[in-house]
Formats: C-alpha cells, structure tokens, sequence
DNA sequence: CGGCGAGTTGATAGCTTTCAAATGCCGTGG
DNA sequence: CCACGGCATTTGAAAGCTATCAACTCGCCG
C-alpha cells in the first residue's frame, strides 16, 4: 500500500471530529439503501457492518462486511450503489459530503486517509473476489472463517474462538451459494476437525489446518 | 464518484510527464510479476493489460482487464500483488513511485488524480464480482461482452462488432469457469440469436437483446 | 406451552467440469 | 506456393458438484 504509514495530526483529527456526528444503529438496523442520494460517509467506530446489493433476479450480494476503524459510503452518480445494514449493534461516525470536502481544502491531508481506506478496500475487494471464485464451495468457506478470525473484536486468539456477526444467510450472499450449503460445509469442516461448532454463532477454528487446506 | 470533475492543471500535468517514460510493450509481453518489488505505477496511453493473480492450487483469476487511460502498479506491502501482461501491442506511461511520492508534496492535486483512478477500479471490481457470481455461466458471459462494448478502442457503434482483445482462456480466468465453457456459451448466445461470431476475435452484438437478459 | 424464524438434513434435478478428441488458424520452412 | 507443426478453439460424453424443494430440528421469546 502507498501510504501504510499515514496518521492524522491531532489538529486534523479535532477538525474531521467537529464534522462528524456519533450516531448509533441496533442490529440488523438499515444505515442507507441502495440508489438513495448519498449525503454522508461513515466510519465504524464498533460493531459491524455490511455493505449489499439487490439484483433485478432476486439474488442479494453482499459486496463486503465492514469493521472497527473501516469507512464506507462511497457513491456513484450521487447515489450509493448498494445498501448499508448494521449487523450487530453498533456505533459510528457519521461525516457529510459537503462539510468533507471543504475540509479537505484547508486540510489536504485529510484526502490521504480517505485513499489509503479505499486502497484497504480494494485489497478486501481482491481477497474477496478470489474467495467467491474457488470451485470448491468448503474452500470458499474456509478462507471465509480465516478472513474472519483477523478481526479481534470477533476471535480469541487464546482459545480459538470466533464469534460470527452474521447469519448463513448474510454468508452464502458473500460468497456466492446457497443458505443449505452454508450448514453443508460447516458440518464437512467439522467433520474434517477443521472446526467445531459451539452453537450457531460460536466456532472453535483450527486455524493451523484450515490454511493447510491452501 | 466523488471528484468526477477533476482535470489537472497544465503545469501539474507538465511535472507528472517531466517523471514518466514512455514505454512499449508487444502484445503477451508481462510488464511485471506478482510478487515483484514494486517500483512503478504505469498509466496506458493505448492498448490493454489483464492483473492476475496465480494460486497455489494452479488457478490463474484475472482481476481485472484494463483499457486506455487506466492506472494500475499499486502495491502491497511493497510488493504488486498481482501480475500485469500486455493483451495486446500497449503504449504506456511508467512513473516511479519515488518521484511520485515526492511530486505529491510540491504538487497534492495529483493525489487527487489517484483516488479518482483507485475509486474507478473499485467500481470496476464491484461490477466485476456481481458478474463472476452469477449463477448461470451464460449470463456471466452476456454481461461480460456488454462491460467490453463500453471501450470505444474495442467496440464500434455503427456495426455493432466488438474486438476481443483477450483470448477464450483470459475470459474464462476473469469469469471463474473452464475455458471449454466459453465456446460453449458463446455457441448458445449465438444460438439464441444475441451475437455473432465472425471470427473468433470479432463478434457482433445485439447490445438490445443482451441487455434484456439482466 | 406454543409459535416463529434460523439452522440443519435428505433426495433429486440441473448445471458445469473434466477428459478426450476433432477442427480451425497461422506462421515457418521447404 | 504448399506442407507442416503448434496453438487456440470447438465439440462430445460422462462424472462431479451444488441448487432446489421439502421436511425437520433447534433456540428463543411471548
């Protein structure tokens, strides 16, 4: 990445800040929807979020799970070209367009944490992609559970659990198949002892052998 | 997009050519590897480029197929996360990040020029994806062959009849199905009376009756 | 206790891959 | 100019994988 290093001065941080509104969205809570006329940007400041679009065939695909730190709201053509929905309780920032790119005048640097988030998004884009294109869909699912044990809100390194924010539902539109084949290959990678299932949303990873599986 | 708008200023483009070279490639030349110490970013002033990504399991996924005045080079953790080979004989632009990094200071406007560029591709990406997961390989394809008829360099309004640049393998690579499966589907396409093959190479389109598939 | 939604499981149908072989295309060398 | 070789493309048949449809279980909450 070409600005891995970049953090906002203190006097940056206050200005973006005194833009900004917190607001706060329960689970399963809209944030936007798909086409509406986008005024504000966002960033996570906890929780999670994703980000999703409705097909004229029915198919709903969700384009990315956003977490702790990351923006989103980006628009095209003036609108925001999918639907933002937190899935769990959670807290964000809230940033008008207009008021950003004033700001961005008297504070060009701002513009530089802007392009290093969506220079994030687009190596997620990438991982993602390459996710939702393996011919074998347990593998898809494997690398699905590694995506999601980076996220420290959601997995405990010391014993191995991961908490799912999202339903098998919200899993099979990311990558790509079915809600039955969700259940499918998390009961194959149990079989396999890849994982282990401690209720729904609860899953001890393996994490050693998953990445065998690449 | 939000900087839809922005043009450079004569002398902010002037500093930018003053530490680009112009260079050449012949069509199947690779301009760099995955994995590759990144130095340089490259604009296209004519032809076109596939990114690709190779796995370990022998899967080669194209991420993206890029056209005349399109960016590409940026990097990961210092290294290009993908690799980048002409399709066919390609003029480009190639400035080194160094220089860059420092042209940015004196001048900040041309990072502007970046984040339009880096949200371009992440719309591209976006489509990308909504196409590599359609169910139905055939309706992969048909979107497929819209995406290509917006390269003006490519597609000719008047007859209706696209150039591929890309060969049956790189379509298959982009779309995540086996090479054997696009004759296939272009075979049904044509079938269904939505294109025609000329050779194999040139194709025209019934821009109309594709679009009604979707 | 009852009811509802999420998650799971089973059987079949449908689509795509794989493997194999044929055909077409094009540049090279005789 | 033609024959040949190599590569890209196309076609065929069978195997493999996933979606679909239906039924069932589980957990949670009124």
């Amino acid at each position: 990445m070409m600005f891995r290093d970049f953090t906002l001065t203190d006097k940056e941080r206050e200005a973006l800040n005194a833009i900004s509104t917190k607001i706060h969205k329960p689970a399963k809570r809209r944030i936007y929807t798909q086409g509406e006329a986008g005024k504000y940007v966002y960033r996570i400041r906890s929780g999670a979020v994703r980000l999703e679009h409705h097909l004229h065939d029915g198919r709903n695909q969700i384009f990315a799970f956003m977490w702790s730190g990351d923006m989103f709201g980006t628009i095209e053509d003036g609108v925001y070209p999918a639907s933002a929905i937190a899935l769990v309780d959670t807290y964000l920032f809230q940033i008008p367009y207009a008021a950003l790119l004033n700001l961005i005048e008297v504070h060009p640097r701002i513009q530089t944490l802007f392009l290093q988030q969506v220079l994030n998004y687009t190596q997620a884009a990438r991982r993602h992609l390459l996710l939702a294109t393996y011919p074998l869909v347990v593998k898809r699912l494997a690398g699905f559970l590694l995506e999601c044990s980076k996220q420290a809100d959601f997995y405990d390194r010391h014993t191995n659990i991961l908490t799912l924010a999202m339903d098998r539902r919200d899993i099979a539109d990311y990558l790509g198949f079915a809600v039955e084949t969700t259940s499918r290959m998390l009961k194959e990678l149990e079989d396999m002892r890849l994982i282990k299932r401690l209720s729904s949303q609860r899953i001890m990873l393996d994490r050693r052998k998953i990445m065998d599986m690449f």
